[in-house]
DNA sequence: AACTATTTATAAGA
DNA sequence: TTCTTATAAATAGTT
């Protein structure tokens, strides 16, 4: 979905690669939301980015997430 | 996207938030799964159906997630 | 950071 | 209820 079709690999160039992953980072935390509200499911998401910074969504019942609950999957 | 456009707030009608939670949850692990390969990212998602059915995502570095970690979130 | 041309996801329909 | 397709939405490449 853009101009042009794409291969799903590591992309090589950093940049792009960053700029591709505030998009897609930004579009799964949306879709997450949505699936939760309209199918009234339970939904748990969490995105470390290569520096290691945490983007994350919880429905209510899961809460939002820890930091501390999950670290040590790292 | 869709043959119309809907409005994000839970589907009454019970069968149809049955076949959304379907479409949309294939459509969300599809989407993290992409995002940890193109982007090198760390992504874990968990989706719990509201019959307590999960059904998640995890790159590499998470691990599969163990349903005991996380049971005591619901 | 914006902008579109396109691809992709999906709401309805069959 | 599995498959289709018109259309909304996401996004790749551009500016």
């Amino acid at each position: 979905m853009g101009r042009g079709k794409i291969v799903i690999r590591r992309i090589d160039n950093s940049t792009s690669r960053q700029v591709t992953f505030s998009k897609r980072r930004n579009g799964l935390l949306k879709k997450a939301k949505e699936l939760a509200i309209l199918c009234d499911a339970e939904v748990g998401v969490m995105i470390f980015s290569s520096t290691g910074k945490l983007y994350d969504f919880a429905s209510t019942r899961i809460g939002k997430f820890k930091r501390e609950r999950y670290q040590h999957w790292l």
